[in-house]
DNA sequence: TGTACATCAGTGAACGCGCGTTCACTGATGTAC
DNA sequence: TGTACATCAGTGAACGCGCGTTCACTGATGTAC
């Protein structure tokens, strides 16, 4: 059948919207074509008619979910008393929230291990996805030039998905908060004092 | 043909350390069987007079693979200076060296955010093999109690993994020694001050 | 206004390939007699 | 000591399944006349 002028651009959103949800969730080289289609109530085949390759929409997925993530932590800031902007950033990124909603949470966490595996042309767009990120939050950070900020930014962020993802790998909810509150703790004193 | 007594023991281990550097280079499910034996001039048709599956070499191979590290991380110590012991872990798991060594290095920074999509079972092992580097290097981390000194000695390791793990998947090399010079500064800062 | 044709998102069968697993077989060495 | 048989690590063909991709087809709506 036919359809109206904006479907084509409707359904291919809802396509990589529920793959940078299924990417994050369940990793590895992202969802199979015909679950996902499934699951949006199509056929695997009508695929092709958004995407050239599985490999492009991945691509498309991790570039999402990296927007997605830094506009909820732009959110947070935007909720955060003046001066107190990176305490609540450290506090939502290292939230039980966020450790329990790895699908709809930070790309690097999600998928750091891997995405050091993927092929050049998909690392060239994280880095720069990270150093977008890098740029909107450095200022909150410490430290006495541009420079310095922005390194201290890539430690924390760094080591905030380290923290979150071996949270996430921990079995037992006790630790999980535990390695949670631990890293919140540590984070906020090093970098808020 | 008929192989000496220790023959079949040895073929082993040479399937379980093949695997445990290739997971750590390439992470996922592992090694394809048939490739995997035939780099080390066997047919695929033999793995299973050594392995009931696949799955369970993977569980073997993580397991050695924590145990090599932690190895590797104890001989640091050895050769430390008294006192210096934690300076000289820090600069040897955030070295360049490492980060160009997934095959031989850290399974949490190589595999940390698959390791959360693993069955219950292989998580529950690779939480006993976490337990068991806290409990050999915690003594040299700052804190008044046990508790204190483990708690810090998590934030310290599942950080520096994160850091290393973004150097890996950063493409520059000038980037990635960036943020492995940068965290290591941070890290020694904040706990060997 | 009505009719014939073009369009194109979506359908679903089919193909090809990789890969884990199975299985009947091999053949050198150890053991029983 | 020599001979017949048992053992079992390793072999390689075959099977089954999942999954990415292709392709001929559908059918409702838009357009040309």
């Amino acid at each position: 059948m036919r359809y109206s002028a904006d479907h084509k651009k409707q359904t291919r959103e809802r396509i990589v919207r529920a793959a940078a949800r299924h990417v994050r969730e369940n990793g590895g080289k992202g969802p199979g074509i015909a679950d996902l289609m499934r699951k949006l109530d199509l056929t695997h085949g009508g695929f092709y008619k958004h995407f050239r390759s599985k490999r492009q929409l991945l691509a498309e997925a991790i570039v999402r979910a990296f927007d997605e993530t830094d506009a909820w932590l732009v959110e947070a800031i935007g909720e955060a008393p003046p001066g107190g902007e990176l305490k609540v950033i450290i506090e939502r990124y290292l939230s039980l929230r966020h450790c329990s909603n790895a699908a709809g949470g930070c790309p690097v966490a999600a998928l750091a291990s891997e995405i050091a595996r993927y092929p050049r042309a998909s690392r060239l767009e994280v880095d720069r996805a990270i150093r977008k990120r890098i740029e909107r939050i450095a200022e909150f950070l410490p430290g006495a030039t541009d420079h310095e900020r922005e390194r201290n930014c890539l430690v924390l962020f760094s080591g905030m998905a380290g923290s979150l993802t071996l949270a996430r790998a921990t079995v037992d909810l006790a630790s999980r908060k535990a390695i949670l509150k631990a890293s919140r703790d540590f984070y906020i004193e090093a970098f808020c004092a």
